[in-house]
DNA sequence: ATATCATATGAATAGAGATTCATATGAAAC
DNA sequence: GTTTCATATGAATCTCTATTCATATGATAT
């Protein structure tokens, strides 16, 4: 957590802060970033840096709870207290969509989280401070899906949930990629629920060669 | 392209250096590895991994052609000799099956791979000097796949194609992290495999709620 | 006005690691 | 046996950053 001194900060002066810091993880990676780059860019001295934060990596924590909490905001609230009422594949568009939109608003955001995800051990450190990941909430909405008789009861929920948050970051890694970002229609969102609802297998023609 | 220094040791220093390379990449991104410890664990000075290399990124991108090769080699060769003859969920398990084996018998490359696959900017450049890599080959399967009416035709090959790759790493990639590596048994392929093939929809019972 | 306290400041320190360089060695050529 | 050439060697250099520290500032209380 930062100290005291930090959050005593004029507000204007701590957005500087984290929109520096913001910046530079979205570019870099947490070890790459640079403590000299984040104070610079926020207009601060270097020594100021560590009257607000015990280290690098405590700024880094807490950036990633702002970005939990925003990412948070951001699903639909209503699905989220209507869970009961949608069904799986339902809730599953439902998340990705908000993911997308959320892509849309908040790119450097996204860059983070991925970079997060790529790096396991950094990842069992920060969050061992949280207790709920996408891992988890997916697990639940399946768990939920096989109790309705929706989906195939064969299928193995952790695993499956594990799948589905890769494709997540795999979509956001290949979407920054291909550098298109053109995140306004669901094209490739459909796509790949698709695969996941149907698979792949042609259903329609007698299998030829 | 390591000098010719590098090709002109005796073969016993040369694989010294080779496997100290393997075992740094492994343990340590590409950004993270030390020379130093490559030449430590090499039994060589700094100063000759200097006459050898460039610099490190030379001795990387000569590893990653290893890896490159070995893992080609390791493809099931009868199932690339006979593509023709087999179906593509087929070609797909075999494809996995083989990739299996080699994590199993090379770990550690398969975590350089990984590593590489997380690290886009430096994938790009390094793969640049490469033609072929995994999405190509699945991309390939998948166009035969269509051809031959075993697939829907809707699909897009380019995205499957992508995504079947993502897919084998985020597979590693939590293998390793489960610290498992049970590599014996086919379970967790099969699991992917009967998702990718019928999609995670009950087809055996009417929705209840 | 002075004392006290929180905060600001940026130069100095420390450590890590890549790369260079001047020098040494040793084999083959003459 | 001396010249030449490729290679070996590891200390010295260079760069880059995180972190610390001694000192300054400025507000508030007395």
């Amino acid at each position: 957590m930062p100290k005291d001194t930090f959050f005593n900060l004029p507000d204007e002066k701590r957005q500087r802060v984290i929109e520096a810091a913001i910046d530079e993880f979205a570019k870099r990676s947490f070890h790459d970033a640079r403590v000299t780059a984040i104070a610079e860019k926020a207009g601060i001295p270097v020594g100021s840096f560590y009257q607000y934060f015990e280290d690098k990596k405590d700024l880094f924590k807490y950036i990633i709870k702002l970005i939990a909490d925003e990412k948070i905001a951001y699903i639909n609230q209503d699905m989220i207290a209507n869970m009961q009422r949608y069904g799986f594949f339902q809730l599953l568009r439902e998340t990705y969509a908000s993911g997308f939109r959320f892509a849309k608003e908040r790119p450097q955001l996204v860059a983070i989280g991925l970079s997060l995800w790529n790096d396991k051990a950094l990842s069992h450190e920060v969050y061992g401070d949280y207790i709920e990941t996408s891992v988890g909430f997916f697990q639940r909405i399946i768990a939920k899906g096989i109790a309705d008789g929706e989906l195939d009861p064969s299928i193995d929920p952790a695993f499956v949930a594990r799948l589905l948050t890769a494709l997540t970051y795999a979509l956001a890694d290949f979407i920054y990629d291909d550098g298109k970002l053109d995140l306004d229609d669901m094209e490739i969102v459909d796509k790949m629920l698709r695969i996941i609802e149907n698979g792949i297998k042609n259903r329609t023609a007698a299998i030829g060669g």
